[in-house]
Order: C-alpha cells, then sequence, then structure tokens
RNA sequence: GUGGGUAUAGCGUAGCUGGUUAACGCGUCAGUUUGUGGCACUGAAGACCAUCGGUUCGAAUCCGAUUACCCACCCCA
C-alpha cells in the first residue's frame, strides 16, 4: 500500500454505492431547468487561459492563484475555474444570439478546478450545475432565474435554506459608489487589515466582505451599494422584489453580498445553509450585463447561477433528504452443474434483453453461498437450477421478501411468466407503501 | 498564502506512563452434512502501525522532518 500510487490531494471519488445521490441531484436539477425551458450546454473541461482572464477579472483570487494553468506550443490553456465564462464563449462562437429565438436559456453540468486550500465544502476539482439566460435585461429574468435554483432547492427536499439578494449596480452607478467608499475608508486606512489596504485600491467593494473583525467594525457604517444605485438599477432591484414577492419566494436582503468574480453587475443572490459548516454557499449567482461585451460580442444582457453539487449532497445528507434509489437486481438464478450453468446463461441473457435485472453465478459458488449472495445483492426473486429442473423442464422461483414460491417451465416463456410475476410483486409494494 | 488538529487491515476504532506472534466491530471469503438467503455460530484472508530519520537494549507508542487528510482564515459553488 505504500508505494501505491494516490490520487491527488482535494479529489474525490464517487462509488457505485454513493453515485445514487448524485444521479439525484443532476436528474432533478436538469429536469426542472428542462421545465422552465433550459437547454442542456456541454462544454470543453478547458479553454485558452486569457477566457478566464478576461471574463472572471485579472485582480481576483480565481484568476490570480487558483488557475490550474499548462503551457504548451505558444498557447495557454486553463482547467476552467467556473462555467460562465466557457458558456459564454460557446453561445458567441457557435452565433446563438443570431440563430437562437431569444432570451437563450442553458444549463450544464460540470466539474471545475480552483487550486485552493481544501476543506469542508471545498475540493480542487467540484462540480457544479449552472444555468444562464441571456439576451433579457427584464427584472422578470432575474425572478426566473432565481426561481429555477428555489425550485431545484426545494425539489431536493432541502429545508432552511435562506436568499439573499443584493444589487450591486451597474458601471455607471459603481464609479460614483467606489469613489464615495474611498473617502469613507480613507481616513481609517492605517486601521484595516492588510488585504482591505490593498482592496481599498484595486476593488473596494470587497471591503464589506472582510471577517476581520476590526475591518468589519469600521466597515459597519460603511456607504452600501443599493443606498448608491442608479435610477435604472434600483428600479430593475425594486421590479425584482416585487416579482418575487408575487412568485411566494422569500428572500432577505444582504447588502454585504460581494460576488468575487468580476463580471457580475446589478443582481446578486446566494442560497445559504449553515448546516455544512463555514462554506455554506450552496448556489450563487447573478447578472453580467457586461460580460458579453467585454468577450468581444454585441452588448447583451445576461445572468446566471451555479449549484455546487458536494455542498447540495452534503446538505441533503445532513437534514436526512431522501434520495432516488437506484434498483436493486431483479432475479438471480442460482445453478448446480455445467447442464444448468449453460440454461442459466440463456435465461440471464433474454432475461436482460426484456430489461430485467438478472444475475446468475459467475464465482463457483454452492447453493448455499449463492443464496447469500443473492440476498446481498437484493434480488427481488431467485430461481434454482440443477439437474432436477433441466429434466423436468421445471423450476421454482421464489419470492425473497414473502418466501412464497411458483413452479414455472424454464424455456423460451421463462422471461414473460417471470414478467408477470414481477410486476403484480411491484404492483403489491407500491400499494403497501 | 496563514493557523490548529489527525495519521493503526477496505471502512470505523482499541492499543494504559515504550517491552515477546498489533486487538475489536463492520465488510469480504469459506463452512455449520448431503440442492435454497436474511439470524446465530465457527474459521480464513487482510496492517512492513503514512513516509523518512533520531532517542533507546527495545517504539505503533517518545522526538524531528516530510507527505496526506480534517477544520478554520481567505475565497467561492
Amino acid at each position: 500500500m505504500s508505494n501505491m500510487i494516490k490520487k491527488v490531494n482535494g479529489v474525490k471519488d464517487v462509488l457505485p454505492s454513493e453515485v445514487y445521490k448524485w444521479h439525484t441531484v443532476e436528474r432533478v436539477a436538469a429536469r426542472t431547468a428542462e421545465v422552465y425551458g433550459f437547454g442542456e450546454l456541454r462544454i470543453p473541461t478547458f479553454e485558452n487561459t486569457q477566457l478566464f482572464v478576461r471574463s472572471v477579472g485579472e485582480t481576483t483570487d480565481v484568476v490570480q492563484k487558483e488557475m490550474f494553468t499548462v503551457t504548451g506550443r505558444n498557447s495557454s490553456y486553463t482547467l476552467r475555474p467556473e462555467g460562465t465564462a466557457g458558456a459564454m464563449r460557446a453561445v458567441l462562437e457557435n452565433g446563438m444570439l443570431q440563430s437562437d429565438p431569444l432570451p437563450l436559456k442553458l444549463f450544464y453540468t460540470i466539474s471545475c478546478f480552483r487550486n485552493e486550500r481544501v476543506q469542508a465544502g471545498r475540493l480542487k476539482e467540484f462540480h457544479q450545475f449552472g444555468a444562464e439566460m441571456v439576451g433579457s435585461a427584464s427584472p422578470a429574468a432575474d425572478a426566473q432565474m432565481i426561481s429555477l435554483a428555489d425550485n431545484i432547492i426545494r425539489r431536493l427536499g432541502l429545508k432552511d435554506i435562506e436568499l439573499h439578494i443584493n444589487s450591486i449596480g451597474c458601471p455607471k452607478c459603481r464609479s460614483e459608489y467606489y469613489k464615495g467608499l474611498r473617502t469613507f475608508f480613507e481616513p481609517h486606512k492605517d486601521e484595516l487589515c492588510d488585504t482591505c489596504r490593498e482592496r481599498l485600491e484595486k476593488n473596494p467593494m470587497r471591503l464589506l466582505d472582510c471577517k476581520s473583525e476590526i475591518c468589519r467594525e469600521i466597515g459597519k457604517d460603511a456607504p452600501l451599494a443599493i443606498d448608491h444605485l442608479c435610477s435604472e438599477c434600483a428600479e430593475h432591484f425594486e421590479k425584482l422584489k416585487g416579482y418575487l414577492d408575487k412568485m411566494g419566494i422569500k428572500y432577505m436582503i444582504d447588502p454585504k453580498i460581494v460576488r468575487g468574480l468580476d463580471y457580475y453587475t446589478r443582481t446578486v443572490f446566494e442560497f445559504i445553509t449553515t448546516s455544512i459548516g463555514a462554506q455554506g454557499t450552496v448556489c450563487g449567482g447573478g447578472r453580467y450585463d457586461g460580460l458579453l461585451e467585454e468577450m468581444g460580442g454585441a452588448p447583451t444582457p445576461a445572468l446566471g447561477f451555479a449549484m455546487g453539487l458536494e455542498r447540495i449532497i452534503m446538505t441533503m445528507e445532513n437534514q436526512g433528504c431522501e434520495f432516488m434509489h437506484t434498483p436493486s437486481c431483479d432475479i438471480y438464478i442460482g445453478t448446480m452443474g455445467d447442464a444448468a450453468k449453460e440454461r442459466a446463461l440463456i435465461l440471464t441473457e433474454s432475461l436482460r434483453s426484456e430489461g430485467y435485472h438478472a444475475e446468475c453465478d459467475l464465482m463457483d459458488r454452492g447453493v448455499r453461498a449463492q443464496m447469500k449472495y443473492a440476498d446481498k445483492l437484493g434480488a427481488a426473486f431467485s430461481v434454482i437450477i440443477g439437474d432436477n429442473e433441466i429434466n423436468t423442464g421445471k423450476a421454482v422461483l421464489k419470492n425473497m421478501m414473502s418466501g412464497e414460491q411458483t413452479e414455472l417451465l424454464i424455456d423460451d416463456t421463462f422471461s414473460e411468466k417471470f414478467g408477470d410475476i414481477h410486476t403484480a410483486h411491484m404492483f403489491e409494494l407500491e400499494s403497501l407503501g
């Protein structure tokens, strides 16, 4: 073991015994998104480094110190640290804004890569379900995006998730706001923590997000972005709140939400849970009206969100939410002797071609051991075939739960007969609840 | 990048202030009479006690370094 090559720090294996949890989340999310009119987009795992530098922002932590980048042949590629940049690149490159009816509605399930220190709910390779809507500047679009995320979260059975919303304005109102922030913090410059002193120059809005007690104390009465919105942004936010109210989606206004990716404008939101530790943001997103233009496209309003699948699953586990279970074995065919083995092989094949999960012995076990195996598989039915059964052409089908036994012919009619009994059994199970 | 904690079979753990073949539970495999599971019982396989170095007659046990993991800061999903 000591000389075995192990996996890299900060990544995870999902074993067959756990994968049903992922299927649950992925399927519910995709199905819900489809109901909202979103189509699945599949994008490459890596892109040109410049794509992320330009879109996510040169000064962000993600770009500055968390990207996995490889260089070769005069090119620099980066494993995607998030999905929006790649999705928008695909939108522009494929001319979707010209060819498809607006708004574009896209979703994707991807893994992302960020070279960070690992922690509960934070991995170097993590998975996101993302959704993006391109072309609409309407606050109704914001409301629908939030509704989609909210719906997925609710359909997964998650409880006690808070929706925090905020507006960080557009470049127009922001330049004014930055001035205000700088003049507010300037007198306290020496008291601020090192990173905040830098932030004052680079991105003063981040000061509000600092967890240091001193900075928080100083920033207590700092001007807030929502209080400095231009009239258009203010109206947009008011309308969004009105829509959310009418849709019955509860939210709280959290003026402290500052997204760490530079492309965000106007509406930003987070769904937060307290049940999985410090990394409680289970879903985050917002508007990025300037991004497509920044990437070389026509000015086009857009917005989106991403859900962290690991965090969603963790929260579900924590709250005892139900997952869809993968169906277990329908029938186990036990055998004694070579003739029976051949017959079992044929029966298994024909059962499988009818869509049943059938299993037979591949380990040369004794009958008793085979039955134990069948039990471990959770087989609903079993049948044992030996010389007697081969000679008479009949075998006994056993219901593993009730012990009920039925005699069946082990010929071409077996699959069909089994099908009848199996559906009756499933019906019975369902009526029992 | 910064801080704290942990490191024993596939998993979860025990191993007292250093002393002969490292223990237990779960899981795996095989049996408990001849052809039938769930319970119970018996047995087996499986660990150079993370790695390297040091102290010692002797180290899983003490010390140091490295690595990994966990948690938090930061950041984000």
